[in-house]
DNA sequence: GTCTATATAGAGATAGAC
DNA sequence: GTCTATCTCTATATAGAC
């Protein structure tokens, strides 16, 4: 835990209240105090807003990208479908919900940040998130289709997308959770959620396997 | 498709543009121009930007809620479990993807509108939001875990907070599903969506079927 | 019931002192 | 590199004409 500088606290001041509030609820002003600095210091370090947002990105997207893409082939050396299947899914969840030990590469506030922005379909956000984590997503469709012969494409494809919005309203929500059971279950229990998102997606992709080719 | 006057023109507005941008990224100015009326008007029938929002909820959630649970009814006179599971969901999804007939009870952009609304926190909305779709979530946990024998309660709440998560972020991003499949499946087709999601999570909760109770 | 005009506060961004 | 002070724009909300 070293001491960080006005830049790296007003980095992450942003990312938290953004995560939090959404980009258009957080002002300038409102960044600059919780990282205690000055307003003037983040047109200085960022030029813009959007380009506060754009630095935020700029520090997570490979690093987050370079460690699913690392799960992800120590999880195709697995033989047995089903076992590769579920480390698959794995490897895709795992840093979106936490970062590697430098404190970048993901992360739960991170992906909620991301999660929010998509939702609110901001301009400046759209044309940084645009394509940024589409490749990765690609190779991964590829390798879970690898584990479901007879899968349609169609299922494939909406699979993930359930798949990546149950991941974002874990993260966004997890209050539900634990209201909806009365307290008995703990929404903000990360590993329990990344455990429970990975058997769940795993039982729907499953269900994609062409009923026709079960033989042994 | 009778003429409306403007107090209805400006809550259609107020979701529509509310609905893609979110809360705070959409001024009165913005609602009141897309309505083709004046600024003064909304404070004249609203009062304010917060119970604006509150009109649109009143608006919905009512008759939303009385076509989930008749549908759900419905639902429940089905003997087999899996049939019945299958309606039961379909009870839930149907009605946050499409309206009834008279323009209320639900729909694509009210339910889109809630997304973005609960990602971005916001405080106006929280309030209003808070509970109000608590009891018909509970009503439905019920009779879901009544077609899943030795289903945990953890698994669950779980699976029904992914089928929630996956029902929002399919209304919220569904040009992403155009662009993973290289235009091949229609994000859009809401039709599709709801048939996916319906299986999808199908297959999810039926995983929670307890292992050692396969008795015939 | 709907408009124009305006009050007040807060936003993002800039200039220049230190 | 960080601060204060300030410019300009836009926000919500209000008051009063029609």
């Amino acid at each position: 835990m070293k001491a960080k500088n006005v830049r790296e606290k007003l980095l992450d001041s942003a990312q938290m209240l953004i995560s939090k509030n959404g980009y258009s609820a957080v002002s300038m002003r409102a960044i600059a105090q919780a990282a205690g600095a000055n307003v003037g210091s983040l047109t200085y370090h960022f030029g813009s807003k959007a380009n506060l947002l754009r630095e935020i990105y700029l520090l997570h997207t490979g690093p987050m990208n370079a460690r699913r893409m690392e799960l992800l082939g120590e999880a195709l050396r697995i033989d047995d479908l089903d076992a590769r299947l579920v480390a698959i899914l794995r490897a895709y969840v795992l840093p979106a919900f936490s970062m590697s030990e430098n404190g970048v590469g993901g992360g739960a506030e991170f992906t909620r940040m991301r999660a929010v922005l998509t939702a609110e379909g901001n301009k400046d956000a759209s044309t940084i998130i645009a394509d940024t984590f589409d490749e990765t997503s690609r190779s991964f469709l590829r390798a879970i289709s690898g584990c479901i012969p007879g899968a349609s494409l169609e299922g494939l494809i909406w699979c993930s997308q359930f798949l990546l919005g149950s991941l974002y309203y874990a993260l966004i929500n997890p209050e539900r959770v634990t209201r909806l059971s009365d307290g008995k279950v703990d929404g903000a229990n990360r590993d329990v959620a990344v455990e429970q998102l990975v058997q769940s997606s795993f039982a729907s992709f499953k269900n994609l396997t062409s009923k026709e080719d079960v033989s042994p």
